[in-house]
DNA sequence: GATGAATGAGACTTCATTCAT
DNA sequence: CATGAATGAAGTCTCATTCAT
């Protein structure tokens, strides 16, 4: 078979994936429900992935590795960290809120045990993702545009954190609202924190 | 049996469950096991818990109730906005910190499915949880040392998801630090943000 | 306990299993649940039965042991064969037709496995009354009312079949009729059979 | 996989569960027990049958089936109402006498609860059957070998009861008799009934 | 490469029975 | 005698994975 056509089969079946661990969660989607959304034989799911988690494994890699692909374009215009920020946290709203069940995965699906947690929160592409954003934070101290005392990888995760929560969220919600309507308050909130003075 | 007993029955089948759940997880964790942990018979664990499950939002449960009623009692002393707020991020991370395996359960095995991140964060005590922080954060505008133009609820669940980062942060970790040791940081950042100016 | 007490207690239970027995069937039916709808405690049961089989067991004895009873009188004024016939088919139905969870324990839950329908087809109560109904038909050739060359334990059997499938067929019916309405065209079958000569 | 041998398969774990239910009676009868006597796995068993109790619906839906088949066949050079009554009553016989197991299965494990009942009487194929032996009532009473007065309904299921109770009786006789051999004392009683007139 | 029937280990839950109180 | 919490063996069904075709 030709690599384009293999390649449209592997995608079907992460797509198939998605769609199911987003609806029944990663325990209770069996892969023989994945082949059949997929249009696929049960065994051919075998002859793209090892086993179930590496499903999983690669809906988060191809997900993060387009995610970073797409920051590396998107950052082109942005010059000022506040700029960068700004375009970072749409980019990260924008690309979950585009794809309900994508997100879901992300989300809650990814984070089932310990273990995974852990393998993912170790990731290159997450740190990765963490590499950048501080990068920004310490261009904004170079810039002066951020403060000199804050602890950059601190403030990476604390933004990670109410990133992450505005998309679970979204995820949770019963009302029908664009992920990336937060952006604003977002960074409002990430720049100037709650207190009057 | 005198009640005492009994409670202290179901106790123990609850510990046991947190100590393997926060190991295993939640799915790997056989009935079986929580039995053999707590040192009574499998069917026991059914004399008090209708299911799995059942177990899981028994600690959910327990914990917020506790924790919530931790929350009163600690409250006492504090007076202005922000003296209430270090005292509730503290207690937030003190809380947590206290126990790394109870911690897991909370960060991790309690976010297993959708269906389960529903339940939970629809739960009477989150929104309790999250009622407090607000009326926090109200009281301080009135103060006036929380600006006024701040988006309360908003702010509520973007202070949520740090405090909620950092705590998975320090579950994963490999390095042996006290949660609270975040709560300066946590505090520093919430109050002043990013921004130099 | 007075002697009594005890014996109304035992009742109770056997009343609370033929209910339960008759609703979910014998499987399906807990001791726990008899004992409830006996308003014992679970492990009264066991005073008064070894097990849940014995319950069924002492379901069958007793009433064949009052049927069989009951039969003595009635028959008192029962003098030709054929009279005796008419009375012995009248109370067969009567009797079961008196309390339709009891008939359904009777024609159904009695026949659960061979071991049990072994045991059963050999009590000394059933035997006893084949017994009766074959002396019935020695009385009717003495007579000359039953034919000389008929099989009388053959015939015995004949009838208790009609009797039994009559019996089953009102258990299992949606329709509202008295079964002892059956009576008289099962004496008129058994009496002339379908021949027109 | 060839149909023949997936048929193949099928009628192997249906022959292993009439030995087995036979034998031990059907709940006491285990998947995998069955599994093991049709030489596959107990998840293969699953392939073929949704549940325990769906393999004992196949086995009734097939022997029935086949025996109504047999019927038609059967009934080929049979003329008169009183042949083809003897010919039913033969095949009757000779079908449940042919497999002593499958007979204990029809007679005795077929009739666990009232529901199982319930849903076998209300069959296709056991009215199918009824309404035979009713047509062959009829046929004699417009012949004149069959009384007019005859409760045609009430004859069939009364024929019905003679026969069961027979076939009830070879199933859990110890002599080793041939079911068959009862043929002829229940047309004679069926004809004649008992008395002498 | 693709198929999907077969596999069989595995786990939740049930419930008859026991026994300390 | 009565209680009912505790026991733990047992069994159905599931499903990730394999492999012969």
């Amino acid at each position: 078979m030709e690599p384009a056509r293999k390649e449209e089969k592997r995608s079907r079946i992460l797509a198939a994936a998605v769609r199911l661990f987003a609806g029944d969660g990663f325990y209770r989607t069996r892969i023989g429900d994945i082949a059949k959304t997929a249009n696929v034989a049960t065994g051919t799911v075998y002859t793209y992935f090892e086993s179930k988690e590496k499903i999983l494994d690669a809906i988060f890699e191809d997900s993060m590795e387009q995610f970073l692909a797409l920051g590396k374009e998107d950052m082109a215009g942005a010059e000022t960290a506040l700029e960068r920020l700004q375009r970072i946290v749409e980019l990260h709203l924008t690309n979950l809120g585009r794809d309900r069940e994508l997100a879901t995965v992300f989300q809650i699906e990814l984070r089932h045990s310990a273990r995974f947690m852990d393998v993912y929160s170790r990731s290159r592409q997450l740190r990765e993702y963490f590499n950048r954003v501080a990068a920004i934070l310490e261009q904004g101290k170079e810039e002066g545009t951020v403060r000199r005392d804050l602890d950059v990888w601190f403030a990476t995760k604390a933004l990670f954190g109410i990133l992450d929560e505005a998309a679970t969220n979204w995820v949770l919600s019963d009302r029908n609202y664009r992920l990336t309507s937060d952006a604003g308050r977002i960074i409002d909130f990430a720049l100037k924190g709650l207190s009057a003075g």
